[in-house]
DNA sequence: GTGAAAGCGCTAACAC
DNA sequence: GTGTTAGCGCTTTCAC
């Protein structure tokens, strides 16, 4: 009983202790505790519930922890509580505005919560949101929130099986596959852009949309588009419809390509601002005027859309409300167990310079 | 003797297992290990050795772990292994898109290298800042990226107490002051700009910047500016500084005060492109020629600006390259314990449609 | 109000 | 190649 009792006193220098050279061990608890003369436990309180402390001894142990700038382990701490206090966020890309101001408000409600954000860029690749997530789980972050609703099943599962809450956002999830979701409707918002046009006269239309395999909500409003032209009698011409990646440059590209068509659009839907910015900028280079020539309509409604020449015309999504209700959601279904459904926002049709009646054909 | 064993070999459903009802308890390394026939040792040299483990025993374990969706905790894993693979990014807003950029490649970069990304915004707050920092050392992040070298020294003490390696990123950090830093030099770019339109012959200059109190990029560029005009035998006149938020808009009514003043500036440094799109959007408004009457320059180069009209002249800045070679730099000195030193990056003039000759003054 | 001690789920010596 | 076991640094009962 000796060696046991010496094994579990001694406390042996960690194998940690001589890791890299040149770093600083970082105290622990017990270290605070015993310079301030008080058990683990104490500290721990000061640390988590300092009102059931005394005011001495508070202030002792809370002298010792300024000393030595510490700070505690969260892993441990994670690890001993079964909560991290930290959202995982997957986005597929940053450099799009409109996920950069959800991203925002879902940091700011976090933050202020007490959670901090892991953050996953997915860049559109379906194996690398899967690679993403397995890694939040493992984290056990304590939330997650998703952009879109197009993942496999079994993907779901993972996440449902580890217990983890989550939320999907930019996307409603409906009917048999319902599952928690803060978002707008991508369909009837696309709907909402192409009623616009179409009320306008226009009905030769054009389409340039996001990578609709990897992206159901460029999906949603190319269905819309689609439907919206069909109703009125209008086959779809694939010759005037494109799927490209987010960037000005696509747009530009995308619309000079209908422009060099036989018989080129009135009237062009864009799915995004960006493209939308990118495709006016080619009609202005191409000597057309904006509306007069083609109307153009963009979604999201970007800062940026009222200050292009003409001001673009587009539909606005709450990204932002998006992000904070998400997040706000998600905190509520962690803390309180109380998990949210459907949250649909509305969106709106915010009309400017760049849409007008269909020209007259000479 | 007894009762020692018996309260080391039980397992006792742990006091969380009662913990959120619905929430369904996950399993452990040790369940899996129980269910493969196998010690913990070995499921874990299954998830992180494979190679060491006979293919017969890791298909065993595999089976079990695809089975129950098992995915480890990375909490304890980091506890026991006293690595988190995370990394902290701490930046000011991420609405700007200049931000969005660097922090996709750090994203990227560390993502790819088997990192996490843990995200905090400080808002240009920096008790905020603070706060994040704090928590990134608690989580126990392997390594920090910074954005901006304006901070109290405790604060840097915090984080070099607790031996966390960082890089500080957006600000070149000199002298005696030297730091781990990637950047450009703000000095050196603001005067690079305020060059180009002193040699269009342009001396009334105005200046329109974020906030130089909280943002040291933006007080570098404020001392290019002043330090160019003073060499020129121009006083600034503080008529024409506008220190405001980054918003378009902010530069559009800074750029309307200017238009108002007795004597209007013949050109503007915007630092920042989002202002100079603004104030770019004002000078159309009120019917003036650019560059004709008014030159602008801004800075950062977004890819909105060759999409305005006419086309930004604006200073380059590598925000990608600088982000992807902190993130590497950062991660280096982690896994080979190599600390990086100053690493400064150039910056380039693209002179496009917005700057020309001064116009004579009638 | 405070302390003792038993874990949280995993890794990594070390022994075989 | 595999198992045993002692921690990693913290929280949290349960006594006192």
């Amino acid at each position: 009983e000796g060696p046991r009792m010496a094994s579990r006193s001694t406390r042996s220098r960690s194998r940690h202790a001589a890791g890299r050279p040149g770093e600083r061990r970082r105290l622990t608890i017990r270290e605070i505790a015993r310079e301030a003369g008080v058990s683990t436990a104490t500290v721990s309180r000061v640390l988590n519930e300092p009102a059931r402390v005394s005011a001495a001894t508070r202030d002792a142990v809370r002298a010792v922890v300024e000393r030595h700038h510490y700070v505690s382990h969260g892993m441990a701490m994670s690890l001993a509580s079964n909560r991290s206090s930290t959202l995982g966020l997957v986005i597929p890309t940053i450099t799009n505005s409109i996920y950069a101001s959800s991203t925002q408000a879902i940091q700011f409600v976090a933050q202020r919560a007490g959670y901090s954000v892991l953050l996953g860029v997915s860049e559109f690749d379906p194996a690398q949101e899967e690679q993403i997530i397995r890694r939040l789980i493992a984290r056990r972050v304590d939330g997650i929130i998703l952009t879109g609703g197009d993942r496999a099943d079994a993907l779901y599962a993972l996440i449902e099986t580890n217990g983890v809450p989550y939320v999907v956002t930019w996307k409603l999830t409906a009917g048999s596959e319902e599952r928690p979701c803060v978002s707008f409707d991508n369909y009837e918002a696309g709907r909402m852009a192409m009623r616009h046009l179409t009320e306008l006269g226009h009905r030769r239309i054009g389409l340039v949309c996001g990578r609709s395999d990897v992206n159901d909500r460029a999906r949603e409003r190319r269905r819309a588009y689609a439907d919206s032209l069909r109703e009125l009698g209008v086959d779809p011409d694939p010759a005037l419809i494109f799927e490209r990646d987010f960037a000005f440059i696509e747009g530009r590209a995308a619309m000079h390509r209908m422009l060099a068509t036989a018989e080129p659009p009135t009237a062009v839907f864009c799915a995004n601002d960006i493209q939308a910015i990118g495709a006016l900028a080619e009609c202005r280079d191409a000597g057309l005027d904006v509306p007069g020539d083609v109307s153009i309509i963009g979604f999201d409604d970007l800062p940026v859309a009222q200050f292009t020449d003409p001001q673009l015309t587009t539909i606005r999504v709450p990204a932002q409300r998006m992000g904070q209700l998400a997040a706000s959601r998600l905190i509520e279904w962690i803390r309180e167990n109380h998990q949210p459904m459907t949250d649909e926002l509305p969106v709106e049709l915010i009309v400017r310079g760049t849409t007008g009646p269909a020209a007259r054909r000479g």
